[in-house]
RNA sequence: GGGAGAGUUCCCGAGUGGCCAAAGGGGGCAGACUGUAAAUCUGUUGUCACUGACUUCGGUGGUCCGAAUCCACCCUCUCCCA
């Protein structure tokens, strides 16, 4: 349907903003082009805003282009100040290694490293062995204080404070861009709209240095019709590593979003045909349960593979569907049920309620029940005659499940 | 370097000696209504052995019958001057 990733990419509202928006369609036309985004080791583990730069690298992979994945082992000794109103801690060298490795696993259930179509790199190899009075010579004589403080990026932190340390972050992102293009011939810095300053530092440094042009685009934050940022829940981050967010939560997750995100959802992160999306834009109300789960499905299958994804929805429609099979429920083992523990304190063992405060004011409320019944005596015993077919299902609130079985 | 202020529970923010497990709001959780949605209304929201006890108001010590509140030192942050 598309000869242009720019079109597809830009009909499927991912598209933010671009440095120079006919020469980048141009470019993309007729050449094959290696570009890069930056992740920063912030954590063991990527998240959901990360997932919409790896969709993205995706799409550009599919039409030929070579991406290159840059795990940030040197800017993360730093930390980017954008879009944060507070200090970033100060991570280990030990912590940052870690988190890069566990990067590289998650960014290749996404996009194809195989046969270089495409590459990873980490700026430690540069960052942290340059000289500091070399760099500012070379690079520091590029940038102007005066224009970087105007920067957006850079605003609400002035009022908060703002370390040296971190004010020097994009010369490190810009260096990169400069890197990445004489190593590697990189044309493009994509990433986040927050990164719209930061790339542009690089831009212009690659060409002050070396009088090359190179380009840059940035993509739209994935948000909801509150305009509140994805991926941000109570109990942290939606994780794509499943030992940290469950391939069942995180399948839910998207299960539940807003009626009037579930369309723009699907064009931002997943690769169904536009066309197919074009006819989910017709449905209202109620139909739209359909799209969330297909949604769901198809996010689910690309972070967690496809016997996940048919998991966690055979559970999901088990659960709500009332179809009563709990094949893929989440499981709590128990050693023995003779009555010697309560029903609350394996619920509360089984990290499936907080406390047993919590547990006491759910039973209050009528917000548990076990086996369909509504569970009203805080100090139930589990015992054996509770078992049916070997298995105690307790239900907390509407959409929350565990399945109690005897070792 | 000098001066002024601030740090409270998941977050914001009130509280300046006992009536404080700490107002109010947000968020969370549950109930009703629904479509596993949104909006709305209601309840609830430190832990436990729950009419009681215990832990919590940046940290460590101290004063006092009694401290989030007073004192000392320390840590962190913000602002003003250099």
């Amino acid at each position: 349907m598309y000869t242009n990733v720019f079109d597809e990419l830009r009909d499927r509202g991912l598209i933010a903003q671009t440095t120079h928006e006919e020469e980048i369609r141009e470019l993309l036309e007729k050449e094959k082009v290696t570009f890069y985004i930056g992740f920063d080791p912030t954590a063991d583990s990527l998240h959901v805003g990360h997932f919409l730069q790896m969709v993205v690298m995706r799409h550009m992979q599919n039409y030929g282009h070579r991406p290159i994945a840059l795990v940030g082992g040197g800017t993360g000794m730093v930390g980017d100040p954008s879009g944060r109103t507070d200090m970033r801690k100060m991570m280990t060298v030990d912590i940052i290694e870690h988190n890069c490795e566990c990067f590289k696993k998650q960014l290749s259930s996404v996009i194809d490293f195989s046969e270089g179509k495409a590459l990873m790199v980490n700026n430690a190899d540069w960052l942290l062995k340059l000289n500091y009075v070399d760099f500012l010579r070379d690079i520091g004589t590029c940038f102007s204080v005066n224009k970087m403080l105007t920067a957006e990026c850079f605003k609400q932190r002035l009022e908060k404070g703002l370390s040296f340390l971190e004010f020097n972050y994009m010369l490190m992102q810009s260096y990169d861009f400069l890197m990445l293009s004489r190593e590697y011939d990189c044309k493009m810095e994509l990433g986040g709209d927050d990164q719209w300053s930061n790339i542009l530092g690089g831009i212009d440094l690659c060409r002050r240095k070396d009088q090359k042009q190179v380009y840059g685009m940035t993509f739209t934050l994935l948000t909801n019709s509150e305009g509140k940022k994805m991926g941000k829940t109570a109990s942290g981050a939606v994780w794509l590593d499943p030992e940290k967010y469950s391939p069942y939560d995180f399948y839910q997750y998207w299960r539940n979003v807003d009626d009037a995100d579930v369309v723009r959802f699907m064009k931002m992160l997943t690769f169904v045909p536009m066309d197919e999306i074009k006819e989910f834009e017709k449905l209202e109300g109620s139909q739209l349960n359909a799209v969330k789960s297909r949604l769901a499905y198809e996010v689910t299958k690309l972070v967690h593979g496809e016997d996940e994804a048919n998991k966690a929805k055979s559970a999901a429609e088990a659960v709500f569907g009332g179809l009563g099979s709990d094949e893929n429920m989440p499981t709590f083992e128990v050693d023995k049920a003779d009555g010697s523990e309560t029903v609350m304190d394996v619920l509360v063992r089984a990290s499936f309620i907080p406390s047993k405060g919590e547990g006491r004011r759910l039973v209050q409320q009528g917000g548990l029940s076990v086996n369909g019944e509504k569970m009203t005596d805080f100090a139930l015993t589990l015992t054996e005659d509770l078992f049916a077919d070997g298995k105690v299902v307790v239900k907390k609130g509407k959409k929350a499940f565990l399945k109690i079985v005897v070792k």
